[in-house]
Formats: C-alpha cells, structure tokens, sequence
DNA sequence: AGTCATACATGACCCTGGTCATATTTAAAG
DNA sequence: CTTTAAATATGACCAGGGTCATGTATGACT
C-alpha cells in the first residue's frame, strides 16, 4: 500500500466521521460543506475529489452501516424457529439497529429518497433488493416447512413485506419513540400471514 | 372581492401553471426560480411571497390534484361490489391519476416524504391519512358484508393497504413501464386477503 | 380629496453546493 | 539521480435558491 493510497483512505474517512458528527450536531441542512471541509483539515474543493454531493455522505453511511447489519442479521436468520417469528425477529432487529443514531436514519431515508429521485439515476436499489431476497428466503424456507403456503409468490409477498417495514419504519422514526415499533410490525404481519378475507 | 385578492390569485395561478410547464419540458432541476418568475411576469424576490420555497410548488402541485381525485374516487366506492375489488380499483385508479405526469409524480413522492421528514411537525400527513380513512371504512363495510374477517383491526389493515400501495407506486414510477401496476398490486392485495400461513 | 397603513413588487445581495484552472505531491520510468 | 506522468490539493469563481431594504400600489379612514 503505497503512500497515497493510505492517505486516501483516512482523508475520506476523517471526512466521514467529522461530517458524521456535524450533522449530529446540526442537522443535515444547517451543516455546510465548508465547515466539513475546515473540520477534516482539507480544502473545500478537495471534499468533492471524496464524495460528488454533499447527500453522497448519506449514501456512504449508509452503505457502511448496512455491511455490518446484514452479516449480523444473516446469521440470525439460520435458527431453526418458525418463519413467521423469523421475519418478524429480521424487521424488529433491523429497526433497531437504526435507534442509536435516529436523527441519521431519519435523514439516510428521506435524504436518501430525494437523490435517487433527482438523480436520474435508475436506483441500483440494492438495499431493498437486498431485503426482499433475504426475505424470498425465508418464506421459500416456510414453504419447505409447511409454514407458508406453497402456492404463493414468494418474491410478491416479500415485496409486501418490505412496504410493510419501510412504511412502518418511516411512521416509527417520525413518531420520536410513541410506539413500539415491535408490537406494530407484529401485528401486521400477522394480518399477512393469517389473511383479511372472510 | 378587491382588486388585490383578485390580483393575487391570478398571480398565483399564473406562477402555478408556468412553472407546471416548465418543469414537463426541461425538468425540475433544471427550471430556475429566475425563469419561471420571468416567464410569469414577475420579479424572483416576487415568487417568494407566493410560494415558500422552489420545492413548495411540488407541493402545491399535490394538493391541487388531491382535490380533484379524491372527489372522483370518493364517489366511485360507493358501488356494490365486494369490498376487495373496491380496495383494488381505488387505488388503481389512484395510481391511474399519476399516469400523465410521471416525472412530476415522482418528484412529489419523494419530495412529500421529505417534508414530512423535516417538517419537525407530528405530520397531520392528511395525504396518507386521507386515504388510510378510506380503506378503513372500506374494510368496515366489508366486514359488516362479511367479505373481510370481523376481528381484525381495521386500520392497522388498512395501514398495510397503504404500505402496499405507496411502495408498489414508487416502483412503478420508477420502473418507467416495466410492469403494469394493477396486476402487481393485484396480487398483492390477493396475499392479503387470503393470507400467506399454511 | 388627502393621509396613513398595509400589502405587495423589486432587484441587489448573500450564502452554499459545486466547478475547474492551477499548483503540489507522489510514483514510475529511464 | 533526474525527468515525466499521474494523482491529489487548492481556492477563486459560478450558478441558483433564497433574503431583505427600499419602492409602489391599494384600501381604509377622515
């Protein structure tokens, strides 16, 4: 690892860490690039040699907290309970893991939002890609256990279980803690799983 | 009326529908605060006392259409059909409602989550609020027609409802055609009412 | 009709995200 | 060791959203 690589890689991540914290601070909107720059000890043209935008911050956090959620939560997922609890037990731990940092999270998925929407871009959308397949899994694992109806789309229904947990999220992150995100998610999947028709 | 309230709704308007025009022909982030003022015949401090911010046209935008749809809609519940059917051309037709503006739709989506997100206030989020009235009441007059369970909650149903149907809106929407949006949520609202448990 | 208060219009200015020409540092080649 | 190439750093500058001191128009009151 040569020289220029090494500082490479701790200029950005002295950018991560001081923006991290500013937006703690401050909040997203009130902190500027400048002072980010100022903070990490560098130039504020060469916060942009680091990251395109200023919402690219978020998108990096982002992706750095998802590396370490994902491994933790795939293991989890192999203990042999019903599926039904291992899903529930699969949101209710992911949420979690957002609570430490709450204003972040708030800000990863509204900020977030906002530039894919403005981008252009077709969202890569890995991060749900990558929900939707852990939970494809378990329910095509149910189905071998005779626990989800073999019948069913096992992609469709992890996709309803997805909006269920994105849409519950964003009401729970919303809500400062005025409901317990646990009992709310497991009720509607219990109405997913049991069914609303008569 | 006096000549300044008659004044200042023209105006109003006039901003409304040159900035609705501007944005179709060369997108949102490309349509400057200066030329939609210019193009209204006004100056760009001008535009400020009418609407808060750029953003705040795409709210607007939202509001105007929400008038005029959920009066339609509203009206179309009211035929007897099972209540599922109902559930499922109203928010085809929703979606429906979006068809002709898609780019636009696809900033007010994710600009209203963002304002929601910062807004700070507990959202009286009247949007989603509104249509989660909806399918209650929808449910509940199934319930009572025995097409849907009686002991289930009806809103926290009626919330996966619409978890379901803002997700799948934000797929399509970004799917740019890929997918017909009423045969996916279709299916979708199949898995709910029949349930995925063996 | 004249005066005063209020509402609205204006455009110069400010701030911040981002750009890019220029300078500096590091690594590779001879 | 010297030269060249590539990578990175810098800060002046630009564009666009937004602000606000100043000017103008309208309405109410006498």
């Amino acid at each position: 690892m040569s020289l220029r690589e090494k500082k490479k890689i701790e200029t950005k991540n002295r950018i991560f860490e001081v923006s991290g914290r500013l937006f703690k601070e401050k909040g997203f909107e009130n902190t500027t690039v400048d002072e980010i720059a100022k903070e990490a000890g560098i130039a504020k043209g060469t916060f942009f040699n680091y990251f395109p935008t200023k919402e690219a911050l978020l998108l990096y956090f982002g992706e750095q907290r998802d590396e370490l959620i994902y491994n933790l939560i795939e293991n989890e997922t192999k203990r042999s309970i019903p599926a039904k609890e291992k899903i529930t037990n699969l949101l209710v731990r992911l949420a979690e893991s957002y609570e430490k940092d709450r204003e972040l999270t708030k800000l990863l998925i509204f900020e977030y939002r906002r530039y894919i929407g403005y981008s252009g871009l077709r969202p890569d959308n890995s991060r749900s890609r990558r929900i939707i397949k852990i939970l494809q899994d378990l329910l095509e694992e149910g189905m071998k256990n005779s626990e989800v109806k073999s019948h069913i789309e096992a992609k469709k229904a992890a996709e309803v279980l997805t909006a269920i947990y994105v849409h519950s999220l964003m009401m729970w992150v919303n809500a400062d803690g005025d409901f317990s995100f646990s009992s709310d998610i497991s009720g509607k999947i219990d109405l997913l799983f049991e069914g609303i028709g008569d």
